[in-house]
RNA sequence: GGGCUUAUAGCUCAGUUGGUUAGAGCGCACCCCUGAUAAGGGUGAGGUCACUAGUUCGAAUCUAGUUAGGCCCA
């Protein structure tokens, strides 16, 4: 039987030629020596094959059972908390691979600290109210060809988001995400609604809220408002009219010396013209002042032509000006005896019409800004039903669309009308029914960013916050600095009514008490009693108002940014379930970096105006993740990564991999070939894990008396490991974290310690204090990498602890890191073995190189009968001697290291000595004893 | 179109205040081991630092622009 394979090498003095290799049948010897060594045992270790799709499950089922969050909860109940607070994502379908990412980064944290020791409750929250979702409901219904009422409609969104409520949790749970699952926070809980109105409550008795005009999409057919994805655009002929208004007052004398000068402007909705309040101008284009026989026309100066050609005119250039000049000038409504303001807007355009837009506040949304910029009124003379009213003077009770002939005949006969024409384009229509809309102002409710002081109070507290990364600070400031007033209404049917009672003529019940009264309804029976009671039902019995006692109700909702910017309140202030209470600010907010512009951004404005601070201490915010080659992830290009199929065959700790592998402050890249990646990354990871428990089945768990200095060596080197991802973890530097422990595993363990013990792990006896002394390394060494791991890699980590000897606590996540104090890092650094080990290391490298040469010169295939001559200064060979020789063919790897005082360098040569059956080191001492040949250090192990 | 942001090896990323020959891991190639074995080890080859123009004795690093992505707006 062929037992074994020695090899025979013979070398010639150099040059060397070819290298005889022969196979050579020994006799069986009389001991079974493999029986005597001490291999790690596989049934002991945890499994090479992770499977981690069958085995993550199962972890997940023994968390669930011994319901690990609460526990831990309890275990840390005294110590400092680190509080992160959930934004809400929205429930209106499964999570994707982005919702996936950001849960795997926030547990991060979570794990990370909990690893630090902290105590780390986690409220996970879901966003329910809004459209997407009352859309995807309408849509059920359209299939069904039914129209709910209002009442079967919300609770059918009502059961939309609760189904993704329970979809969500599922996915996120078995990401391996620890936290309040069976009581996350939801936006439409009864509590939470009720929450939210005395959000209100609080902001409208600080004086915070207002009621403006502002315009929406509206619907003259159905007499409602409308959202842009109900809004599909159409082919549509609209009557174009060219209108001259004549010059008041130029402000800065841009006219002088001019006499009969006008405007141009262009539109394409006559009706709007009544709600005229100004004219707009391009700060950055240039104007003409064209000459048309006695009159003089404003017009950007590359539409002049076709302009001019359009109405039949010749006329000269007489004055180029910057359209910058023309703000604050004054012209005159072409109908009414009144002004038109020339404004700025960086909106306009060369495209179409004469450069000059007409501007209604009332009647559009960029005209909407600019006039609130100009601080002019939104005049919106139109009814809901799309009639003219009396502020439209002359033209009231004209319906919008007759405006075509009526407005028009009108501008006509005074001679403001140039030009008109049929014009064809996209406009837009009401999804439902098919017929036009209209952008007209209606009455909404705001949040003032001034009053109070409310920006100024704002931009002071987001100094206070720390933003990482640090450009999210210029974000947010940005567009906290340039916000307008916040729209808080909504024309919708899912969300919470804005709790707002009318008298008789109108006036708003603006009263904590009434608010108080509805908030206390809606706690009992969610807000959908906000529809069905009357307002005599909600208010307290003889309530009155200003002697009113007959009220109607606000129909308007809340934006759901209102919803969850008030989280802070809801979840930590603690009014709505008392095991959410946690103290504000929170510790940490992390989320994608479009919520600067969303939940920081609302969270701020509720935080700052009813509690007078940002609700957030920090901020994290990561990118979005893209394919492999950067680009957006999307059905049609087919790039899409689904989470739960990578749990489902990958593993959650692989796809853990991949997120903590990857630079999240930027758009991070996703896809198989990447995923296959991580998989061998993990992998690299779990079998170092695996070798060193393997090492560990026979530990007694005492510690040796005296420890060999290369396990020392490694022992230092866990700790400044461990020193070093702690810090990273707390930096939230995960990918730092990540290579710092993937190095650890790659070239520390697997490339030299692990090999370097190896001989000594199975030869030496089983009891004997060298072997224990490298079983106490591996064995703290293995602690300290799982401490390091379990926040990546929670279901490997727990895995490997339910093996770890000595392990006390149920969990991993009970321990926690053991950080080196600094005084132990300056021991460290100041100690022999780091740069003993680094030099040692050095050579060892470019003994392996010289090998590798001498290899490829004689034809050789392997090292494992060669014998190495180092031949080095005297200060070198000073050093290598100090390992001991037999511990230099440990760590170079080779059967047996001669080192010699020689200029001459690295030199290698057949082993002439005889081979251990045993330990298959051939060396100097192994000699033929009871029919087996066995070096002194097998014989002993042996006990012969 | 505007604000913010990104671009370094096939991939994921490091590269301190400008300063020798730009690094690591993975992957790849070649080799070894077969007592970590659907593992492990060794050696090696890979880069015009997106492009262009500047500043400087010297630029991956600073400035301006260009190109291509991303987020938020318009």
């Amino acid at each position: 039987m062929l037992i074994g394979r020695a090899m025979s090498l013979n070398f010639p003095p150099r040059p060397a030629t070819s290298l005889h290799v022969h196979a050579r049948y020994t006799r069986k010897p009389p001991m079974d020596l493999k029986a005597t060594l001490n291999l790690p045992d596989p049934n002991f270790t945890i499994p090479m094959k992770a499977d981690l799709a069958i085995r993550e499950p199962e972890i997940l089922a023994e968390w669930k059972a011994s319901q690990i969050y609460h526990q831990l909860q309890k275990e840390r109940k005294d110590a400092p908390a680190f509080v992160l607070h959930d934004g809400p994502p929205y429930t209106n379908s499964a999570i994707h691979l982005g919702t996936a990412m950001n849960k795997i980064l926030k547990d991060f944290v979570l794990k990370s600290r909990l690893m630090m020791g902290y105590r780390v409750p986690y409220v996970p929250g879901y966003d329910n109210h809004g459209l997407p979702i009352e859309q995807a409901v309408m849509k059920k219904f359209a299939e069904k060809k039914e129209k709910p009422d209002l009442p079967t409609l919300r609770q059918a969104c009502r059961d939309h988001a609760a189904e993704y409520i329970k979809i969500q949790t599922e996915q996120f749970e078995r990401l391996g995400i620890f936290g309040l699952w069976e009581k996350p926070y939801r936006t439409m809980d009864f509590r939470f609604e009720a929450a939210i109105v005395r959000v209100f409550g609080k902001l409208v008795s600080l004086g915070q809220v207002y009621r403006g005009l502002k315009p929406v999409m509206w619907s003259p057919t159905s007499r409602t408002a409308l959202a842009d994805t109900e809004i599909v655009y159409e082919e549509h002929v609209s009557k174009s009219i060219f209108v001259r208004f004549p010059l008041l007052d130029d402000h800065n004398g841009w006219s002088k010396g001019l006499e009969n000068v006008y405007t141009i402007i262009w539109t394409t909705t006559p009706w709007t013209i009544p709600a005229n309040l100004g004219v707009a101008f391009h700060p950055g284009l240039d104007y003409v002042i064209a000459k048309v026989g006695g009159d003089h026309y404003v017009v950007q100066e590359d539409l002049a032509p076709s302009v001019f050609e359009k109405l039949g005119l010749k006329y000269e250039v007489v004055r180029t000006l910057l359209g910058s000049s023309f703000e604050f000038s004054k012209f005159k409504h072409p109908i009414y005896e009144r002004e038109s303001l020339g404004v700025l807007a960086n909106y306009v355009t060369t495209e179409d019409g004469t450069g000059v837009v007409h501007t209604a506040p009332g009647h559009g949304r960029e005209d909407f800004m600019t006039g609130a910029k100009y601080g002019l009124p939104v005049l919106c003379p139109v009814n809901e039903a799309g009639v003219l009213t009396e502020e439209a003077a002359e033209f009231a009770g004209v319906k919008y669309t007759e405006c075509d002939t009526v407005v028009v005949n009108r501008l006509q006969g005074l001679g403001a009308l140039l030009h008109v024409e049929d014009y064809h384009h996209q406009y837009p229509h009401a999804e439902r029914d098919g017929k036009p809309v209209i952008f007209r102002a209606t009455e909404q409710w705001f949040v003032s960013m001034e009053d109070n002081g409310l920006r100024a109070q704002m931009l002071d507290q987001i100094e206070q916050v720390q933003w990482v990364p640090e450009s999210g600070y210029g974000r947010i400031k940005g567009m906290i600095g340039g916000r307008p007033d916040w729209c808080i209404s909504r024309q919708r049917p899912w969300g919470v009514g804005i709790p707002v009672f009318y008298t008789s003529s109108r006036m708003p019940v603006l009263d904590s008490a009434a608010i108080e009264a509805v908030a206390q309804l809606i706690e009992r029976e969610g807000s959908d009693a906000w529809y069905t009671k009357s307002p005599a039902e909600i208010l307290p019995s003889g309530y009155s108002f200003n002697g009113e006692t007959e009220f109607t109700k606000e129909t308007d909702v809340f934006d759901v940014w209102f919803d969850s910017g008030s989280t802070n309140i809801a979840v930590l202030g603690g009014d709505v379930y008392p095991e959410w209470k946690e103290a504000l600010p929170a510790d940490l907010y992390l989320e994608g970096s479009d919520q600067h512009r969303g939940w920081f951004n609302v969270s701020m404005v509720i935080g700052t105006a009813a509690n007078g601070a940002a609700p957030y201490k920090a901020v994290v915010t990561h990118g979005f993740v893209t394919d492999e080659q950067g680009r957006k992830m999307s059905k049609r290009l087919g790039n899409v990564i689904d989470p739960n199929e990578v749990c489902a065959s990958l593993g959650a700790d692989v796809l853990r991999y991949w997120c903590a592998s990857v630079n999240y402050a930027d758009d991070v890249p996703c896809g198989q070939d990447l995923l296959k990646v991580s998989g061998e990354g993990y992998r690299t990871i779990r079998n170092t894990l695996r070798f060193l428990l393997g090492n560990l089945y026979d530990y007694d768990l005492v510690v040796p008396t005296e420890i060999l200095e290369i396990d020392q060596w490694i022992i230092e080197q866990a700790e400044l490991l461990v020193a070093e991802v702690n810090e990273n973890y707390r930096d939230y530097e995960f990918k730092k974290a990540l290579s710092a422990i993937n190095d650890f595993c790659i070239k520390q363990l697997s490339a030299f310690y692990l090999d370097a013990i190896k001989d000594r792990m199975y030869c030496d006896g089983a009891k004997w204090h060298t072997r224990r002394s490298g079983q106490h390394a591996c064995h703290v060494v293995l602690g300290h990498l799982l401490t390091c791991v379990a926040p990546i890699l929670p279901f490997t980590a727990e895995e490997t602890y339910a093996r770890f000897p000595g392990a006390k606590l149920a969990s991993i996540f009970s321990e926690v890191m053991s950080v080196p104090s600094t005084q132990r890092l300056a021991e460290i650094e100041a100690g022999p073995l780091q740069v003993r080990y680094a030099r040692l290391l050095e050579i060892r490298g470019e003994v392996f190189a010289r090998f590798e040469e001498w290899k490829r010169e004689n034809e050789a295939k392997n090292g494992q009968a060669v014998v190495a001559h180092i031949r080095e200064d005297a200060d070198t060979v000073e050093f290598l001697k100090s390992f001991g020789q037999d511990e230099l063919a440990n760590l170079f790897k080779f059967s047996w290291v001669e080192i010699a005082e020689d200029p001459s360098a690295v030199d290698f040569t057949a082993s002439t000595y005889l081979q251990c059956e045993r330990s298959k080191l051939y060396r100097p001492d192994v000699e033929e004893v009871q029919g087996m040949k066995l070096s002194q250090r097998d014989r002993r192990a042996v006990g012969i």
